[in-house]
DNA sequence: AAATATTGTGCAATCGATTACCCTTTGTTG
DNA sequence: CAACAAAGGGTAATCGATTGCACAATATTT
């Protein structure tokens, strides 16, 4: 409770304030108020005048006394796992862009894919009353609790790619099943026999979808579903590297392997080059994100594109059209595309 | 001036506040306020009941309410070029860990590397009312005008990284100056004769610098100094290409490159390959930052390493000390290490 | 010219937490 | 036991901007 700081060192400077520039015009706050709000109760002239005087003052307007007398702060909240994943920063940049262009401030938290600081998160954000929240869940978050903070109070809510099912929201995402459709289906026109999936956490959506994806494309070929070539996995640089392990120290190893994303398959490039398996010949590996670096690795990295900005981007709009209650559902899915850029390793 | 946006269509929340919890007590809200900020006037008893009942009605107190009070907003700004660079996000998250573990919030603002905009961030920050700001300036920033916002106001400002001898500040930044002259050293010891520099703008410490160490190693071994092997680049990818092409197009091509960056030294191994040149054994090649990136591309490329969490991490110490005030002198600069990694890029 | 509208402003309450100052108790000292 | 100190808690002003309501001045209508 008492988190509070405070500083007795703080000196007074000289904020001005719409009294200053009432006292200096000889009218009222009031009237200053509401020329700066371009009231319509104002005359042109009077809001000249106070414009003007604002500008000599160099007034600033107090966000804080604003804030707490309208109770919306003009500012959002952003929980994201980590913010040096490049999809999330892209989703970041995307976010800020719109929502400064609409006069909304963006409070940034990261989980660190822990679902203890996610909960953090939801506290920090809550304290600072934001107006509404944009929110990637935590890789190992299974209890959503903690967001009942915000939907208990109507605050409004919006998930963007790492979606939550059990809450009613907003959510924006890729075409993740259609993404995993065409990686599979990619590796079979490459004439890859038997592929193998690497798959995130299956409480997530998205890595269930693009397994899923992966499958219909398997069936749609007529391809044998096999167990043990589908493998659930962390996605770390680590666990991607255990995963290559178990599927490629095999004698009856896999000739593709479609991962859940860029590092994993990164993982598995590494490793196969390690034991002298040649890319693509005789492995073909396509990752899923399009980070920065799936272009300069050696063999480049075929992957699947999604844009963390226009992601962003859309699920600002979704918020900021709840915030001001635009729209009256509150519930709508948005599913973005998502595209193969093929390089080499996957091309044979 | 116009900019503040009102939500007509908030729903009053049940938000408790200090004076439901004084009202179900039976006491004053001042009485509230002292036990939930652990005032010594109130009795062990009184703040036990309050604390309790406060959990009871999920008390969350308003910050708008509390700054708006005591004038400081337990918040610091950050203003960045672009959070899409490993090292600004690894900035970020260890200033954001150690603000938050003091009570502070973050508030991030992206420049883009444009110095207009670092203008808008700067009143934007200005406005929110932060307790005091970390910056890194834009690429293009020549006009520092921008930043008496704060400094005219005795708000404090720390810069990292990219920082600016105009204003008296304190800054944190890694040893450019070394990283340049090792990176230059490492290459002489590898054997090379002629080596390149692409540095970055020159008004910036950080490029002038890492020049200046460059130089400095070339004079310790007696090399000559050829002005046509020193270009000075934006170091965006496109312009490293550029680069690339004027330094290794000439027939009296250098046989080794230290660049400023890694996406300028990355830039120069793509273009290498594509006419035909070998890495390391005709052109060696060191960039600077040790971006992710960078030990994957192929061949793996050799830099200067420099710890955006520390540097984050510094900034933060130094800004909150100011703030809370407890040392005296704010014009400290703090200077961290920086390391050199080997890779391919570099050993023959 | 009287009645009514319209326009432009001011007054004062308000948002929720903090805090200087004052007033009770209860405890201590000579 | 008087006198005084300390402990515990209440009152009300305050931070700066917003806004419902009242009202004066001017314009318009009948």
């Amino acid at each position: 409770m008492d988190y509070k700081l405070h500083n007795r060192n703080m000196k007074k400077e000289s904020h001005t304030t719409i009294h200053d520039i009432a006292r200096a015009l000889n009218i009222s706050g009031s009237t200053v108020s509401r020329a700066l709000n371009d009231n319509s109760r104002i005359s042109e002239k009077t809001k000249k005048a106070v414009r003007d005087m604002a500008r000599q003052l160099g007034y600033q307007p107090n966000a804080l006394a604003s804030n707490l007398r309208t109770s919306c702060t003009n500012t959002i909240g952003v929980i994201i796992p980590r913010i040096s994943r490049y999809f999330f920063s892209s989703a970041i940049t995307g976010i800020e862009e719109l929502a400064r262009t609409r006069g909304y401030n963006v409070i940034i938290c990261q989980s660190n894919d822990q679902e203890a600081r996610e909960a953090d998160c939801v506290q920090t954000l809550f304290a600072s009353r934001v107006d509404g929240v944009i929110s990637s869940i935590a890789i190992n978050t299974e209890n959503f609790e903690h967001y009942k903070t915000f939907t208990d109070r109507n605050i409004p809510l919006v998930f963007f790619d790492r979606v939550c099912d059990e809450l009613e929201t907003s959510q924006v995402v890729v075409d993740d099943f259609k993404g995993g459709f065409i990686a599979a289906e990619h590796l079979i026109s490459k004439g890859c026999k038997r592929i193998a999936h690497i798959g995130g956490p299956q409480h997530l959506n998205i890595y269930i979808n693009r397994l899923q994806g992966y499958l219909k494309a398997l069936r749609k070929h007529n391809f044998e579903i096999e167990e043990e070539l589908i493998i659930e996995s962390l996605l770390t640089r680590e666990d991607g590297e255990a995963c290559a392990k178990k599927l490629l120290d095999s004698p009856n190893r896999p000739d593709a392997i479609f991962a859940a994303n860029d590092i994993s398959a990164l993982s598995i490039i590494l490793y196969a080059k390690e034991i002298g398996l040649r890319i693509p010949e005789d492995l073909a590996v396509v990752g899923f994100s399009n980070e920065p670096f799936s272009e300069y690795v050696s063999p480049s990295l075929t992957t699947i594109e999604q844009s963390g900005f226009d992601v962003g981007t859309k699920a600002t709009e979704l918020l900021l059209d709840i915030i001001t209650n635009k729209t009256g559902n509150h519930q709508e899915t948005i599913v973005l595309p998502v595209k193969l850029i093929e390089r080499e390793s996957s091309n044979r």
